[in-house]
DNA sequence: ATGTCCCAACTTTTGGGA
């Protein structure tokens, strides 16, 4: 089974490209973050017609996080707490249990959206805590934090910047201490693997790129997983997204 | 290092967000 997480950067905007994908590496489960879009314009009859049953959670033009699957959706859950934003989508399929996450951005130390972005990550972590420890689960999505030094390409970049700093890794550690493996670490510990890089600057071209999109999976379910990997082709070409997908691939 | 992309709207240019 496949599993990909990939923030689209408005799936409006980003359809053919993703469809192209779809169709190309024949995902069993898609997480998608940032649709940007409302129901009526979510391409749930295309995505039908590839196989795939979908449940979206969309907010207009901001946020909005969705989950394909062809191998069966049950049990969603839209919403992270009393969140209002559309950054929170769960399901079950095929017996795993998954998660597609938009953690807010945070924009800058002192700005109100900093405290929203560490309040969210709590609740997911009370989330993860309290989970049936019994259901494997996978959890991926954008998580606009860059775990370590490595994951970043120039640290002294982001000096006092979001993304970076220790209560922001603290939390994302705090996460995984809730007995989740980072797949795309645990298969690829000596490359940088970055999932995002910047439209200006050409920064995909100088490889200026951050870690900021994961799969966790319990530990158990870990075991397997048989490769995790980032799919840098899809940064490339016309119209990207701004993140690359990140795919695990398991036997179930 | 702020050079791009995406969206909405007091829409053909600007501003907010990432």
């Amino acid at each position: 089974m496949k599993v990909v997480t990939w923030n689209v950067n408005s799936l409006t905007a980003r359809w053919l490209r993703v469809e192209e994908w779809i169709s190309r590496h024949a995902p069993d489960i898609v997480l998608v973050q940032e649709t940007k879009q409302n129901d009526d314009k979510f391409p749930f009859a295309a995505l039908t017609a590839l196989g795939y049953e979908c449940a979206h959670y969309g907010q207009g033009q901001w946020n909005g996080v969705a989950i394909a699957s062809r191998v069966g959706i049950e049990d969603v859950q839209r919403g992270l707490g009393d969140d209002p934003e559309a950054r929170f989508i769960a399901a079950t399929c095929n017996g795993l249990r998954v998660y597609s996450c938009y953690v807010p951005n945070g924009r800058s130390l002192d700005d109100p959206h900093y405290e929203y972005k560490l309040r969210w990550l709590e609740s997911l972590r009370v989330l993860l805590r309290d989970r049936d420890r019994a259901q494997p689960l996978m959890v991926g999505g954008d998580f606009n934090v860059a775990l370590s030094d490595f994951d970043v390409y120039d640290p002294s970049v982001f000096e006092g910047a979001t993304h970076v700093s220790a209560p922001e890794r603290a939390a994302i550690a705090a996460l995984v201490a809730t007995d989740l493996v980072d797949l795309g670490r645990h298969f690829h510990p000596d490359e940088p693997s970055f999932t995002w890089w910047d439209y200006r600057n050409g920064s995909f071209h100088r490889g200026w790129g951050l870690r900021i999109d994961y799969l966790f999976a319990d530990a158990t379910t870990a075991t397997r997983v048989t490769d995790a990997y980032v799919d840098r082709e899809a940064r490339k070409g016309e119209k990207p997204s701004d993140h690359a997908p990140v795919v695990a691939e398991l036997n179930w």
